[in-house]
RNA sequence: GGCGAAGUGGCGGAACUGGCAGACGCACCAGACUCAAAAUCUGGCGAAGUUCACUCUUCGUGUGGGUUCGACCCCCACCUUCGCCACCA
């Protein structure tokens, strides 16, 4: 048979065609009586066009999925369609269409180009979370965590992003800034929030990443923890002189309390309000406002006492009370007990203001500290604790302090409860109400969902447009029935991406945000590949609402993934891919261009996928002419009609070895390492070595070639294998076939290699069979004649043999 | 400043458990085919030296040390790059 041309976008666009007309053909991965798979990967926004960054995502989960579907898996294999709200928001408000339509032809246009690449989903699971129906459930579970008061409302100091109009999760502030607009400063503001109690289970989430370890990228659990940022000390109440009002600070080494020569307080500190005079008030403003300004690295400590003094409960000495720039409201108490003998900032601002210095711990050696001494020791000058150990008294101390009714052992968490009020349009409406005669309100769940009134007038910036929509706000209590107002804030589109892979196993349920059953059978997910930048994001929401839908008695899982993959980014000439800088390549231009399997091929081909991976058109010209290769060698080929069916000849035996031993690094990749790149260049080989050997194959050799070249290549490049098995005269579709299995007999090379060093030097090789012993090896060895040379004249002190693989000569 | 990851040809990257460094591809060079070009096929391609030639030798995985019969791989120190956190008491 001549061989035909390959034409990417001839064989894609019929392939396309026919599974359009027969979408069960490519639709139902899923079958309940096969051991289940779930992969998930995340999608940023349906606004834009899929690019090939998108498409490197999708292509190493779709690889994954179509491998495992072959050997029997089902595979519930959706792509994440989060609608967040901005983006789409504005893209409604710039062509002047309503917001839900404007989302759901997006999603549609997503699904056209996900099918132009092949990717193998589920188009049943799809999901938007901006859909009236996704709210309802949103709120659904609001409702439960206000039950338990895991969801609460209280004024607090919020990080707000001007360009958004909106408050911002701690989470979502990146280096002072938005994590939407680069180098645009959040600014404080103390107003009234919603938040979810997270620190509920900062414990829990802490302790379970011992359960992720090894299945989770390390620098992810480290970020994690690093962020809830535990650490065990004690709480204890210094007494403003001559009131009851006590001051409680938080500090990790009470041991070293009879050092304390001041009490500081952070600017926003509430108790010094009543300690200052209009003055000082203003220092403490500009300090906030300056803190806030500045990015961190480039604070310098700053200070002024207060005028007060605060009493000490261990000893009862009177230490001045200063306001330091230094101290941050938002963690322990606001407050701490300067021990500068003892902590390095302590010491630095202490010896700036001349406050005293006074060491109370000394080390083991018995020698006296140099200041600031920072690790444990034995307590001197401490009253009826000197002498003991910093471990011991860090307990007994705190114990005092409890029975004595001034402190308490504790445990501080860097992680702060989720606020997740935002003033936007675009979100879920919070199902409350605000009546003047009963308070909170919650929205009864029979009138959920909530929904977001439609056609009005969205400026994207100040307060949120809810505001001025009276349809909207006017409501009746429904408990006293009077006049009432509904609550104005949207959720975080980060609530709609804590849980939606769970609707993902139940969309349409309309009585219940999922089936138990199902979520019991699938989860947890087996494999989730995302973007590293969710590490403590989505990352740490998801894991959140998986524990607190647990404890509702709604799932039995404690994780929502088992393994989680982070895939590198695509870049482009050394720059990261994105919108902002024009070098993104649409998908619909790639496919244009080179087609959706040379696209796929070369973005696993150019890097291991958890590693950034530089795109260039050079390189798809590559894998272009890598596929053309294959098919031409299928399609000439294809009719496989040879003579010599007989003996296998040398070429036949080469072939087959080369084909197992391909099969096998395959099977091995895709089932541990992922290393696709590896992959491709094991089949590239075996395709050099099929041109090689050409014209000596014999047809039942070549028969098994082509069908297992095409299986193999199948999860990387699916329209060319599709075309390939029809020219073949098999029935399709490939990816239904079972995975071929490799045999190691054959994969196994006739002949070990054995490599001879000198002194670890190579210096010769010779062939034996396999299993040969020691003695003979290190005989052949002595005997080979390239080695003389370099045993002339020398002793031979030891052979060291490594069986089937090398002998090294140690000489002298 | 703290924590973590990584450094291999002109480039992307291989080398999986301490055992032949540079698989596979890109770029480049040469040859075949062609009137010619493209496409395709074949060969070459770390550096230096060496042979008429088949070859052969030395050096070579950021730098400096160490462990080992043997180190890209393990240990120590340093340099560089990237990522995250950044006064967390």
């Amino acid at each position: 048979m001549p061989e035909k041309p390959y034409d990417p976008q001839t064989i894609e666009l019929k392939w396309q065609e026919r599974w359009l007309q027969d979408p069960d053909l490519y639709k139902p991965l899923e079958d309940l009586s096969r051991p289940k798979f779930y992969v998930l990967e995340m999608l940023p926004y349906p606004s834009g066009t899929l690019h090939i960054g998108h498409v490197r995502n999708y292509a190493i989960g779709d690889a994954l999925a179509r491998y495992k579907w072959m050997r029997g898996f089902s595979v519930l294999h959706p792509m994440g369609w989060d609608a967040f709200g901005l983006p789409a928001e504005n893209a409604a408000i710039a062509n002047k269409r309503d917001p839900y339509e404007w989302t759901m032809s997006n999603i549609e246009n997503m699904k056209r180009q996900h099918r132009r690449m092949g990717f193998s989903y589920d188009w049943s699971r799809e999901i938007a979370t901006c859909q009236p129906d996704y709210y309802r459930w949103n709120q659904w579970f609001f409702l439960k965590m206000l039950e338990k008061g895991l969801a609460y409302r209280k004024k607090a100091l919020v990080n707000w992003c001007p360009e958004c109009g909106t408050v911002l999760a701690n989470e979502q502030v990146v280096n002072g800034c938005c994590w939407r607009h680069d180098g645009v400063s959040v600014e404080q503001r103390d107003l009234e929030q919603w938040f979810l109690r997270i620190t509920a289970y900062a414990d829990e989430l802490l302790n379970d990443i011992g359960n992720l370890e090894g299945h989770w990228p390390e620098r992810v659990l480290t970020m994690q923890r690093n962020w809830i940022g535990r650490s065990e000390g004690a709480e204890v109440d210094f007494t403003l002189e001559g009131t009851e009002t006590r001051i409680r600070v938080f500090t990790t080494r009470i041991d070293t309390i009879y050092g304390a020569t001041a009490v500081i307080l952070a600017p926003g500190h509430p108790v010094t309000a009543g300690l200052l005079d209009d003055n000082g008030k203003a220092v403490a403003k500009g300090m906030i406002d300056s803190l806030a300004s500045k990015g961190p690295g480039d604070i310098e400590k700053e200070g002024f006492f207060t005028g007060h003094y605060a009493m000490n409960p261990f000893n009862g000495a009177m230490v001045p009370i200063w306001v330091g720039n230094f101290v941050l409201m938002g963690y322990g108490t606001g407050a701490i007990m300067a021990v500068p003998g003892h902590d390095e900032r302590d010491f630095e601002f202490c010896k700036q203001y001349g406050i005293a210095i006074a060491p109370v711990i000394w080390p083991e050696s018995g020698d006296e500290p140099a200041v600031p001494f920072l690790e444990y020791g034995v307590l001197h000058d401490s009253g009826e604790y000197s002498g003991l150990a910093s471990e011991e008294a860090r307990r007994v101390m705190a114990a005092k302090a409890k029975a004595d009714g001034f402190g308490k052992a504790a445990i501080t968490y860097r992680l702060k409860d989720w606020g997740i009020s935002r003033q936007r349009y675009w979100g879920t409406p919070i199902p409350v109400m605000h009546c003047p005669n009963d308070g909170i309100v919650p929205v009864p769940e029979s009138d959920l969902p909530v929904v977001l009134p439609l056609g009005i007038e969205i400026t994207g910036k100040g307060r949120s447009p809810l505001v001025h929509v009276p349809e909207f706000m006017n409501v009746k209590c429904p408990k006293c029935g009077g006049d009432a107002r509904r609550e104005s804030d949207t959720m975080d589109t980060f609530v709609d991406s804590s849980w939606y892979f769970y609707r993902y196993c139940d969309a349409h349920n309309s009585t219940a945000p999922f089936d138990s059953a199902k979520i019991a059978y699938w989860f947890p997910i087996d494999q989730y590949i995302g973007g590293v930048e969710h590490a403590i994001l989505h990352l740490i929401y998801s894991r959140f609402w998986t524990k607190m839908m647990r404890d509702l008695g709604l799932i039995t899982n404690d994780e929502p993934t088992t393994r989680l993959f982070t895939q590198g980014m695509v870049i482009k000439e050394g720059a990261k891919m994105s919108k902002s800088k024009g070098n993104i390549v649409s998908a619909d231009s790639m496919i244009e261009k080179y087609g959706a399997d040379v696209g796929r091929v070369f973005e696993l081909f150019a890097a291991p996928p958890e590693k950034e991976m530089d795109w260039t058109d050079a390189g798809a010209e590559g894998s272009m002419r890598f596929l053309g290769r294959v098919y031409r060698f299928v399609t000439r080929n294809a009719d496989q009609v040879r003579l010599n069916q007989g003996e296998l000849t040398d070429a036949d035996r080469k072939v087959l070895r080369k084909l197992h031993q391909t099969l096998r690094k395959i099977t091995e990749d895709f089932e541990s390492r992922w290393h696709f790149n590896t992959s491709i260049a094991a089949i590239m080989e075996l395709v050099n070595e099929l041109y090689a050997q050409e014209s000596n194959l014999s047809g039942t050799v070549l028969t098994e070639v082509l069908e297992k070249l095409v299986l193999m290549i199948e999860p990387f490049a699916p329209y060319l294998a599709e075309e390939m098995w029809e020219e073949m005269g098999r029935k399709g579709p490939v990816f239904k076939q079972p995975w071929p299995a490799f045999d190691p007999e054959l994969a196994r090379e006739a002949e070990a290699d054995v490599v001879i060093q000198v002194n670890g030097k190579v210096r010769g090789r010779i062939s034996v069979g396999f299993g040969a012993d020691k003695e003979h090896l290190r005989e052949k060895a002595l005997a080979e004649p390239k080695v003389q040379p370099f045993l002339d004249g020398k002793k031979v002190l030891t052979v060291i043999v490594v069986p089937d693989k090398l002998v090294n000569i140690v000489v002298k």
